[in-house]
DNA sequence: GAAAAAAAATGAACTAGTTTAAGACTTTTA
DNA sequence: TAAAAGTCTTAAACTAGTTCATTTTTTTTC
């Protein structure tokens, strides 16, 4: 089996048993994309036509305020899942950017096949209610510092729970993420540092 | 039927088809708890033994901050679900109050039935995604809103989508979940009504 | 229904974070 | 490998939102 299937897989059978069946079955229906450097998985105005989940890379989804300053919503990289779900399940435009950082590869399911995988293979019904479930207790903690929190704060929360992901983007990506301008991120960097 | 038992029902029956034994079965599962205004449905520091739909009433979730000043993560009222998901899923101890601010009615269900209910109806597996994917979409968009909108513009965001809260909770409480102080709450109201 | 308690309004002094601008450093491109 | 473009730093003037203190209004309690 290709490294990027063993990846999706594993990562899979965190929360479910697949049998080779399955599995096989599972793979069928999923598509390779691969995005290069600052090119777009997405742009918004589309309706999003795929969830994806990384095997290679980093990609940040963001979208355009009034303006045009971005605000980064999510970076993601190896096996993360990305995409824009509320495009994705309700079928409007979104309002999301998703841009590789670094050369990236994906594996997508399109809308049409994630409809089919539950017929197929229902367990994939518990597979997303677990994923769904687990996304959703970071999105409300993160919904939570992002009024709790002083910038400062939520700079240092970033750093100790994405380690591997904050040195590899840029620090105006990252000012993007935590809502604040770069120049006062260039400035709680430095103050940080001197701590 | 009850009047509580047929809502449950009816807001489960948005997503999956329930055979008349299913929901039986489901209603058995459950457990009503009555909660008087002022009085906590559960408190920080306790692991959190129910999640809740409501069938009447409205309550308040919130973290104190390191000051002792409340963060008002949600509001919920009747047909909504509320608890806290993580410490239901993970067991550890909560860091929120749940509190009702009228008197309410509610139906847990408690962890071990939760998980008994995947295995004796599968559908619900079905049921939780949706339900989950719904929260999550709607959780991004406040956790992106919170980074990327001034008070004022999430103050009249909020009057908008929930126009049936605004006038059940104080200011003060309002101000807690938008993220600012009740004085500048105050300010932002009377600009707003002047507007 | 009077007294007490809590919520809301107002204002002045303050602070976290923005804006604008300019120079130094780094990466990309031809 | 030079020039162009983008990123990072620093600093001064500014604004959204806080803090603290006081008064008015509304709600709760006995």
């Amino acid at each position: 089996m290709k490294d990027s299937h063993k990846l999706i897989i594993d990562n899979v059978s965190r929360f479910i048993d697949l049998t080779e069946l399955e599995k096989q079955k599972y793979i069928s229906l999923l598509t390779e994309v691969k995005v290069k450097r600052r090119a777009y998985l997405m742009q918004a105005g589309e309706i999003t036509k795929y969830e994806y989940f990384i095997t290679k890379g980093c990609l940040k989804a963001y979208t355009l305020d009034v303006d045009g300053v971005p605000h980064i919503s999510m970076f993601a990289v190896e096996d993360y899942w990305t995409g824009d779900i509320a495009s994705f399940i309700t079928k409007q435009p979104s309002r999301y950017f998703i841009k590789a950082t670094e050369d990236s590869e994906l594996l997508g399911i399109s809308r049409a096949n994630y409809d089919l995988l539950f017929q197929e293979i229902p367990k994939f019904e518990r597979f997303y209610r677990i994923l769904y479930q687990r996304s959703l207790i970071s999105y409300i903690r993160r919904s939570n510092h992002g009024i709790s929190l002083t910038a400062e704060e939520r700079y240092i929360e970033f750093k100790k729970k994405y380690p591997n992901i904050v040195n590899r983007i840029t620090q105006k990506d990252l000012a993007g993420y935590i809502g604040i301008t770069p120049e006062f991120m260039s400035k709680i960097i430095s103050k940080v540092n001197r701590m």
